[in-house]
DNA sequence: TGACAATTTGTTATCGATAACAAATTGCCT
DNA sequence: AGGCAATTTGTTATCGATAACAAATTGTCA
């Protein structure tokens, strides 16, 4: 069997004149030696370039995988692009490695994809989003290790969850657009019958139109992704459909701004013939004249309180099973 | 020392009455056992629940790891977006799991995050860019696995390379912008000596100038990252200071549309009174009103072929070192 | 049927670190 | 100096799989 060359803690304990169970207390930068032992180590170690082996360490005990797993819908969305970025950062500086992994809404992807990483037996696991099949559940519980579900808080989480609820982002973006006197509303969507959060944003929007006793009048919800395009092509079918609407909710900003596109296209006038209320509070939001109705997700600052909340649960401590991350109703100018 | 309970190939070997190695075999789908060795051990394996442990078998031997690092500058942008979406589907696809990480543009800060993914001895390794740190090339040159460098070609690779040259993007543009007629042109960039490869297309854009005799006007290269803000701001300085530009080269899309946002607020016309070019091709360019002028960057693609090129160099096969993967410039209609 | 090859199965050693415990050394106090 | 505690260091067993080789079984053909 050919192996591998590299210098072992062994090669270290020879060259140092100790044994390699002091190397290993050396590297691991705890207590027990002293500091003579230590710099000897230490200056033995640079020379002959050790590098750890996280693999045998972690063969040789329970506590000390680092991999933490990281399934998120996509990477190619915004929003999640910020999750992944702090995340992964706020992980990699508590010393944890990131293995991601995507499922496009479709739990059985996300059951395979956790299937593999369980074969690394992983420190913790992140998933965002709060569906998964019974073999994921069955799967989590058998690892025993501390998961977190990101993004929504609409259901009980299986162990912890940082996120917020959807369902009253679009209440609270509902109650305002009622307020704000429109009376003829749409919705319009994305991934219909898959997306179960856009769809509790939906439910939230109609929660609040029923208590304004505006019946929802118009629902558009296309089954690709949400993207500029579905945005402005929503908007074009939702209206042609119903050309009395006075205000539309979209799905998030990128469809938002789509449909401003379309608006814009057609000299229909934003917010003085029909309101515009976007989700997510994406930078694209910017460009437009005026800035966009919006409820802001402050994603960097969800990924970093769910890496450290990890990370606390992983040496012990005891954390909060829920942590709620504040979004904020952005008036903006377009309602 | 307390141990993991969960099911281990001896104990399937012991349920099936055959030995560990036999189980070995079977779990890993090769050949050298009877259809009723196989049907009998699969059936124990599923009856036990049992759960395969990568950590022992990357241990046991050299050949098994499946892990394959991926660092990117950030996970936030639009292009990397979809290069890591495509790279963790393709490699998942093929077995693979994807630890990522980000360095924003320092090179210090990918071999930190190199060092620690070393320990995990990662099957391969994927580096959106070429820069690197003298010990990031020792230490990539010690681990001795494929290493792709993903996005710029302008330099040697280190062992493979996929991806295209910014130069020539930068050139490509630059011709056309000079081609349509267009004689006081200036770049707008992003982090200024930092980011080498919206540098290298700048150089290409020069490089073309001085083909058509015509000095770059003005260059505005703000400091801060590119965004839709970064653009606005930019054109605002750049034409502060340079009143009768009639082209803008931006260092991608995003901050050109920052660009037209302002110059529509002040009634510049697109095209008319001056031209707008980008880079990248991303989609939040489709709303504007006409199709913008700018390089389109198949990223998906890319990050596909460096997925493919990593599993067939890992599995023995000879591969090229260079896979260019084409650009392609999209006139559009805003210069 | 016998001989030889091909296939199937088993045995033993091993990867590189850590846990648990034991032994040796050092420090501190009276 | 003596005795006890605290610190430092070493020894042994072990994690769960795979590689290499050996043995047993099955298959094939003259």
């Amino acid at each position: 069997m050919t192996r591998k060359t590299s210098t072992k803690l062994e090669d270290i304990a020879r060259a140092a004149g100790v044994s390699k169970m002091t190397v290993s207390r050396v590297m691991r930068g705890g207590t027990g030696f002293s500091d003579a032992t230590r710099d000897k180590v230490l200056a033995e170690a640079d020379r002959l370039q050790y590098l750890p082996n996280r693999i045998a360490a972690a063969f040789g005990s329970t506590e000390t995988s680092t991999l933490v797993g990281l399934c998120v819908p996509r990477f190619t969305s915004s929003l999640f692009g910020h999750v992944t970025e702090s995340i992964q950062s706020n992980l990699s500086r508590l010393g944890y490695q990131t293995v991601i992994g995507s499922h496009d809404q479709i739990a059985k992807d996300e059951e395979l994809w956790l299937k593999t990483l369980a074969a690394w037996r992983p420190a913790g696991i992140l998933l965002a989003g709060t569906r998964h099949t019974p073999d994921t559940i069955e799967l989590l519980k058998n690892l025993a290790v501390p998961v977190i579900e990101l993004w929504d808080l609409t259901t009980d989480p299986l162990d912890m969850a940082v996120g917020f609820s959807h369902f009253d982002c679009g209440l609270t973006m509902g109650r305002y657009v009622a307020q704000q006197g429109r009376r003829q509303i749409g919705y319009v969507g994305a991934m219909a019958g898959i997306d179960t959060m856009g769809r509790a944003r939906q439910n939230g929007f109609e929660a609040a139109m029923a208590e304004a006793d505006l019946p929802l009048t118009a629902k558009e919800i296309a089954h690709d992704h949400p993207s500029f395009y579905t945005g402005f092509v929503g908007t074009e079918n939702i209206l042609a459909r119903n050309p009395g609407l006075d205000a539309l909710y979209y799905h998030d900003d990128e469809m938002a701004i789509g449909g401003i596109a379309y608006l814009n296209r057609h000299g229909i006038r934003i917010k003085h013939d029909i309101g515009v209320a976007g989700w997510g509070g994406m930078e694209a939001a910017s460009i437009l004249p005026e800035r966009l109705t919006t409820t802001d997700i402050p994603a960097g600052a969800l990924g970093k309180v769910a890496a450290e909340k990890l990370v606390t649960r992983l040496r012990g401590d005891a954390v909060d099973d829920v942590t709620v991350v504040a979004t904020r109703l952005i008036p903006g100018n377009t309602v």
